[in-house]
DNA sequence: GACGCCAATGTGAGCGCTAACAATGTGAGC
DNA sequence: GCTCACATTGTTAGCGCTCACATTGGCGTC
């Protein structure tokens, strides 16, 4: 930086103020000092800028399992939308979603003194890990519990699911199972409570509920079950992956699909349009969720609004061909 | 620090002394400060390490589509593997894989002074930007150009698909045909090449390749071709999804898998398992090539080798119900 | 007992930057 | 021409840490 204010004839502050877009500096100035910036290769460090403002321009991400699609595609829109906003993301993936391992992912972050921290929470245990957190740096939930009082952006699970009932239930089918993600998930919770709210309010019967985890393999032990069950034409899987799982044990049990069983998925995995047949699901906006994450993380930054702030983000059904009439 | 120094009567440095571990320190001295640490809750400000270090204990990853299975779960074990050595790790994700955004990507890592750079590189129009990057920080490209003087971890792609073309010739398949990825990876080339040779080395006659990208959308339209083919018995698809579009074109033009048409994927996604039928594949091992990225950066850390170090990591053929011998 | 050696600790400087304030220059207004 | 306000630039002091070197004390050696 000195360097680059020699070769400019100006102080190192002015290049600072060059470097930060301060407003009070003279068009020529500001030229000459870019020019010498370029023709030197300098290249500002962060570090010391962090060390000085106190807090560095990195957004620090704690995940449990960012292989699976969701928290993929999540971690993907987060950094995607930091990076538009002059943020790094940096990753702290976490095995279990425990209150030990959450803490000591934040403690990681907060010790890199990241500008702001988002956690994807998506079970019960991580909750109370949230709520004893160190308050020095803003923090957002996602996907996380709906009753503590913290900045939460979450896909409005009940909503999805709701819809993705209504639908069946208007093809006709006179009631629907559901295939539920693992019982400590909120997004389980959410979408179970969005199925059973759907068949009340359409007078259906509410039939037992299915428990899987979220794997296709779960999906195909509950489909050889529901497969020999003739009463069941309509089911309502709690993601793509058991809906796949749920297709192959139909497919063996010589049930088809639509045409004796209708399903309904969640996600809309990339591929999901290419299941057999192709899967009608319910796509959540992760641009949409990262944005709003995102968007309460900088409102914290610029007041201290300790916020109630919460935002919710509905899901849109996609139609494809896994659903038609029940068989009469 | 100074306020520990205080609480346990010593100097700041000897406090930094016990943080960095640093053998001269008398164990009475370092329980004192340790003691401290804990009182006060005193957590070590990276930023100013980093500043005065020069080297943040930070590795930056530049990839492209980390929304895809293989990027997704190679940042993941690089993850897991960089936290195993106390290192944090920031995305750097890119729109274009060209020589103006992998630069910019890497220039920012770089400003943060990260302690070293991974490359996910698999395209043939970054290979040129790798070469003209600045030489001061250690870096390491995974599934770069072969043909490239860089440090270089890759899946072994030509060994995975000649096992996988192998595979099907020794199950009574006259020859293989195989629906491709997009031309400009090197992952593509990889298994091409991998494919063309085994089919030589058994001196079984070349079909002309069928082109396509990664998706399940582009394996279901060449599905749609190889499915009216009759004399096409076995395919091998350079990926699962692909596969899952293949195997879609071919339950619909009534050809059964694999009584009819053997086919084999590459990756082993978790829900291959669950493809109908559940697909036998080609399962590279991402955290190996974590683990050897890793470790060419650490070892860039300690001496300046530039290397041509180089890393290949064999995958894994596994074996499920989609391939059988052919109809006689 | 003087000496040297080494382990254990302390001291001071400075990494590259920004914040706060000080010091200039510039033009309007009288 | 002088003053004042304001735009522009410079100066100084750290941010929290590690590095290099200085200092202390204990112990073995001759």
């Amino acid at each position: 930086m000195t360097d680059v204010a020699r070769l400019a004839g100006v102080s190192h502050q002015t290049v600072s103020r060059v470097l930060n877009g301060h407003p009070n500096v003279r068009e020529q100035t500001r030229l000459r000092v870019q020019a010498a910036i370029t023709e030197l290769g300098y290249r500002p460090n962060r570090a010391a800028r962090a060390l000085v403002t106190g807090r560095s321009q990195v957004i620090g991400v704690v995940a449990q399992n960012t292989t699976l699609y969701g928290p993929a595609s999540l971690l993907a829109a987060l950094e995607q939308t930091a990076a538009e906003e002059g943020f790094a993301v940096t990753v702290g993936s976490v095995r279990d979603l425990d209150r030990v391992s959450i803490s000591a992912a934040v403690e990681r972050h907060l010790a890199h003194r990241v500008a702001g921290i988002v956690v994807i929470a998506p079970v019960e245990s991580a909750g109370e890990a949230l709520e004893h957190l160190p308050k020095d740096v803003p923090l957002v939930t996602v996907d996380g519990d709906p009753r503590r009082p913290m900045p939460l952006v979450t896909v409005d699970q009940v909503a999805g699911a709701r819809e993705a009932t209504r639908h069946l239930l208007e093809a006709g089918h006179r009631t629907v199972w559901h295939v539920s993600g693992p019982a400590d998930w909120f997004d389980s919770a959410g979408r179970i409570e969005g199925w059973r709210e759907a068949l009340r309010e359409a007078g259906a019967e509410v039939p037992p509920l299915v428990a899987a985890d979220w794997s296709a393999a779960s999906g195909y032990r509950c489909g050889q079950m529901l497969a020999r069950m003739p009463e069941v034409t309509a089911v309502f899987t709690a993601n793509d992956h058991l809906a796949l799982g749920v297709l192959r044990a139909l497919h063996e049990y010589g049930r088809r699909v639509p045409d004796d069983i209708s399903v309904v998925g969640f996600d809309d995995v990339p591929e999901a349009a290419y299941f057999i047949p192709p899967l009608t699901t319910v796509r959540p906006d992760f641009a949409a969720v990262a944005r709003a994450s995102l968007d309460l993380l900088l409102a914290q930054f610029e007041s201290d609004t300790v916020g109630e702030l919460r935002q919710t983000i509905a899901p849109t059904l996609i139609s494809r061909q896994s659903v038609a009439a029940p068989p009469r």
